[in-house]
RNA sequence: GCCUCUGUAGUUCAACGGAUAGAAUAGAAGUUUCCUAAACUUUAGAUAGGAGUUCGAUUCUCCUCGGAGGUACCA
């Protein structure tokens, strides 16, 4: 059991016992004593005042009596003010540490038949154009979410659907056809997801240039848009492609392999990865399904145009649309159409959606629509919203080429990475170097981007952003690297001898932050925050620093003194790569 | 207009309603005959403004001001 554990047990005893009033052990707030008081760990007691019928100090006293002699792991205590400082008997410690060392997934939960199954959708991407820095933030995320589930003992299924039909793949298509002149990635050398952004781009530049002219003959912008002959042609391009036409579909399936291969290999490199994947153009018909029958249900109305709608008025919401009045569907439909294919696939217990937070209203509909229709978890989905990343400049628009590109960003950070080290490396293999870049430049984007509460929108700094040094990836992975170093030169020790070494407080404070672990993981679990098991890490890492400056470990001369330093130096080393293991993050043995 | 989110050092980020609001970076000053200095130490610097609830408010409620997003046929 772990100490807090323990506290709290003794806290709702202590108060039982002197005071007669029931406390939940959960609802005992104790916390580790901050560094300017003595003590290891902080018993709030204005809770229990109430009970004592005494002041906050003779409360806090009495109960700080109560454990020292009720609770063995309790050796001393003081009161300031409202808080009961409990010091640890040093004992403790060692033992603590030992009974870590061997749970090599100290603090995972290992999932049980009674697991809940978890789906979590993320990256969602169109096949028009190649990912950018947005969806970086979204795969992280969505994966970490996942990893930091699992670890909870969830059983999680990673989903992801594929907006691979619609008017911008048209868009593509039909400026390939028109100015392509039949190129392809091997062609042309390009990743197929770059090249096919690349005429998404040009459609758009021929079109703004088709308007300006329309415009510059007397129509108003909306008359124009509507007169464009390439709207109009790529219109009937996605008319054609309901329809089935041949021609058609056979380019739409090349091209949008194309865009899969650049996707899969983008995503491998961002380390990311998927159960079961899901597209658009194999999903928006069982939505329309869906929608028709939920007319007959009642759930829906019909307008005379013809289109389809459904009145959330009651519920404090709009009327949406779910079908246009020529019958093709929706963002909306397409999204109940998935569902129901996920749900016949899978006993869904609960559903996660990782999607920015411009979509907040589209998943409130959507959890009220798939309610009414009948799914279990509809009602309780979540949207897991996330804020945008910014650049200095503002937003990023495609059209005015301010999108910081997936690959371009991760080959930055990962050169970055390899000339900031070329140095040290200098006695690496040239494998080995190039490993240990890849590593390094990731892991400071991952956990730049992880590091920050995932609700809030963030600045992305290309000059700035991307540092080595500070509260950064990189300083986890030298902190590791480094115990690592010491380990390998330590070779084998003896273990058990650390069983008579007296922690002091440095020592004593790394154990008790790794036996914390658990308790993050499991809050990260339930608040679906990796920046938690990131500020863990870093906060682990920077404790052991300024543990290792001046403990000597290898050279130490009492036995017990550095067996226990060594064993202390490899737990911090697990737990270090544990944790990051949850962001996504590798760990070099060496930088 | 209406709805949602958001406002913390110069900057980028922390802080279950708990003690003197923490880090990093930029600034100033230091630490290496010693296990990796991508490290460590010292220093200066912030809760947008105003009411309220509370023993206690960055956190909860209300108002004002600022920023972002959404708002029925884009995803």
């Amino acid at each position: 059991m772990s100490l807090e554990k323990e506290v709290k047990k003794g806290v709702a005893a202590c108060v039982k016992a002197l005071y007669g009033a029931d406390v939940a052990e959960e609802s005992v707030q104790v916390s580790a004593t901050k560094k300017e008081f003595e003590g290891n760990l902080t018993v709030v007691v204005f809770p229990y005042l109430r009970a004592s019928h005494k002041g906050p100090e003779d409360t806090g006293r009495e109960i700080g009596a109560w454990l020292q002699e009720n609770v063995p792991a309790v050796e001393k205590y003081n009161v300031i003010k409202g808080f009961l400082n409990l010091t640890i008997a040093q004992t403790q410690w060692v033992d603590l540490l030992l009974s870590i060392s061997d749970d090599e997934k100290y603090g995972f939960k290992e999932a049980g038949p009674d697991s809940k199954l978890v789906m979590v959708e993320y990256s969602s991407p169109n096949t028009n154009k190649p990912l950018h820095l947005g969806h970086v933030r979204n795969n992280l995320l969505g994966y970490s979410l996942s990893e930091i589930l699992k670890a909870n003992g969830h059983k999680v299924v990673k989903t992801n659907i594929v907006n691979d039909r619609g008017i911008h793949i048209c868009k593509s298509m039909l400026a390939w056809k028109k100015w392509g002149e039949g190129a392809t990635p091997e062609s042309t050398g390009k990743k197929g997801d770059h090249l096919i952004g690349d005429f998404y781009v040009s459609f758009d530049k021929h079109y703004r240039e088709e308007l300006k002219a329309l415009q510059a003959q007397g129509m108003s912008e909306d008359e124009a848009k509507e007169a464009s002959p390439l709207m109009k042609e790529a219109r009937e391009m996605l008319r054609k492609w309901e329809q089935n036409d041949a021609e058609v579909r056979e380019l739409w399936r090349t091209m949008n392999g194309w865009v899969y291969a650049g996707f899969d290999e983008t995503y491998k490199r961002m380390g990311v990865n998927f159960d079961k994947i899901y597209y658009e153009s194999d999903t928006y018909l069982e939505g329309k399904e869906l929608v028709l029958s939920g007319l007959e249900k009642g759930i829906m109305y019909r307008k005379e145009d013809g289109s389809v709608w459904a009145d959330l008025t009651d519920a404090g919401l709009d009327h949406k649309l779910l079908l246009r009045a020529d019958g093709t569907s929706v963002y909306m439909t397409q999204d109940i159409g998935t569902a129901k294919l996920r749900f016949r696939d899978y006993p869904i217990d609960k559903m996660i959606y990782v999607v920015g937070n411009e979509q907040n209203y589209h998943f409130q509909v959507l959890s009220l629509l798939l309610d009414r229709l009948g799914f279990k978890w509809g009602k309780d989905l979540t949207h897991f919203s996330y804020g945008m990343v910014n650049l200095p400049e503002g937003k990023m628009k495609s059209r005015e080429g301010t999108v910081v590109d997936a690959d371009d960003l991760m080959d930055t950070m990962i050169n970055d990475a390899a000339e900031a080290s070329a140095e040290r490396f200098a006695d690496m293999e040239k494998e080995e170097a190039a490993e240990v870049a890849r590593m390094v430049g990731l892991g400071a984007l991952k956990y730049f981007l992880l590091k920050v509460d995932p609700r809030r929108d963030m600045l992305f700094n290309p000059k700035e952003s991307i540092d080595f040094n500070g509260n950064t990836g990189p300083f986890l992975q030298y902190t590791y690297a480094r115990i690592q170093s010491v380990m390998r030169k330590a070779g084998a020790y003896d273990k058990s001898s650390a069983k008579s070494a007296i922690p002091d407080e440095k020592e004593t404070a790394l154990i008790q932050k790794i036996s914390d672990f658990p308790n993050v993981l499991a809050e990260a679990g339930r608040s679906y925050s990796p920046a938690l098991i990131a500020n863990y890490a870093y906060d682990l890492a920077k404790t052991y620093n300024q543990f290792y400056y001046d403990h000597p470990i290898m050279k130490e001369e009492n036995g017990a003194q550095k067996g226990f330093r060594l064993e202390l130096s490899r737990v911090v080393g697990r737990t270090l790569k544990n944790a990051v293991a949850l962001l996504g993050m590798e760990m070099p043995e060496r930088m």
